[in-house]
DNA sequence: GACTATACGGAACGATCGCCCCGCTTAGCC
DNA sequence: GGCTAAGCGGGGCGATCGTTCCGTATAGTC
């Protein structure tokens, strides 16, 4: 165990490695080439396998951290006065960032790692905080659990990955906001 | 021009590898191998390429035969009496399709092919008849346009696609239902 | 049944890409 | 400054896959 400290260049160049790898990952989606990456980066193949046994580690390192950006959000607007307003305005932000981020749907579907999928199950125990306050301000439909809304989220990003009109954006956004409300009749 | 007519073997053939590609695409998306297409069809893959110049010509073939599937659907419900029912009928049949068909976002999404966007816009137009309808009888907010509605059922099919539970897209059904309504207040 | 254009099959080519290896460099330490 | 282990780079291997080529088979025609 005991893990030896990285000598300073590796850590830089480890650092360097996961910023380049999130913003192409970002920009392209996973096909990016690695070597792209490597190149991105400043720094050989080699030295990117030296950090990260394969390319899905490196993505699902780059996807951790994704998501684990999202739990903290959520986290944050936990105990917020207005559950409701909470809870739009973890949507919102979700749909913003989605615009920049092409890999973010398939960071939130875990793609089988370990670790992320950890990250998700946060994600979900964090989410369905703020779910069950905006259900109990009667800000959202009762029936919808934290699967559905992932599923939807997962739904909203793909939509919003594909299409960079913001006005379009901005009725979906809608469309999913009034839809998770309780039914009017 | 005067195109000659096929063979009979080659017809056959021609029809075989649609079929093939067909199930192929809808049961693992695009990244099939071509081989395993002209294998299923109990063809060589020389002999795909004898009527399809390419891969992607293959898959628009397939495309554009699922996206004229709806557009006739959407035409058929174009007169019902009540356009709201048609309008969610629609929007029902496509969802259950896409739990069988993988390819039907990418299809939708037309990936720059020729025939395919013009299939594309076929549906829009088809569409929109259904939307307009629908917004006449108070079943569909106004600010909604046929280019919102494909990127939502876009959404729509990604979810469905990414998740097998039918409660799960009974769900998410519902919430696109209820958010294309018009807002209660 | 023979002839020919059409079509077929599948081996092989070339490009791409993930990943590994190994000789060279350099940080860390005395 | 010298020593050593850690780290680096990039050439190259192997697998996958789209595509092509060409010798063989066969449908269509008389």
């Amino acid at each position: 165990m005991a893990e030896r400290p990285l000598r300073a260049d590796a850590r830089r160049n480890r650092e360097r490695v996961l910023a380049a790898a999130a913003e192409a990952f970002a920009e392209r989606g996973y096909d990016v080439p690695l070597d792209e990456i490597a190149t991105a980066a400043g720094v050989g193949p080699g030295t990117v396998y030296r950090h990260f046994p394969t390319k899905e580690a490196l993505f699902e390192a780059v996807s951790l951290a994704r998501v684990q950006e999202h739990v903290a959000d959520a986290r944050a607007r936990a105990t917020a006065v207005d559950p409701g307003a909470a809870f739009d305005g973890f949507l919102a932000r979700l749909a913003d960032e989605a615009g920049r981020k092409r890999d973010l749907p398939d960071a939130l579907a875990g793609a089988g790692a370990e670790g992320v999928a950890e990250a998700v199950a946060e994600l979900q125990d964090a989410l369905g905080v703020l779910l069950t306050r905006a259900q109990a301000a009667g800000a959202v439909r009762r029936e919808i659990t934290v699967k559905d809304l992932i599923a939807l989220l997962k739904g909203m990003l793909y939509v919003v990955r594909t299409a960079p009109e913001p006005e379009l954006r901005a009725h979906v956004y809608a469309v999913l906001r009034d839809g998770l409300r309780p039914p009017a009749g």
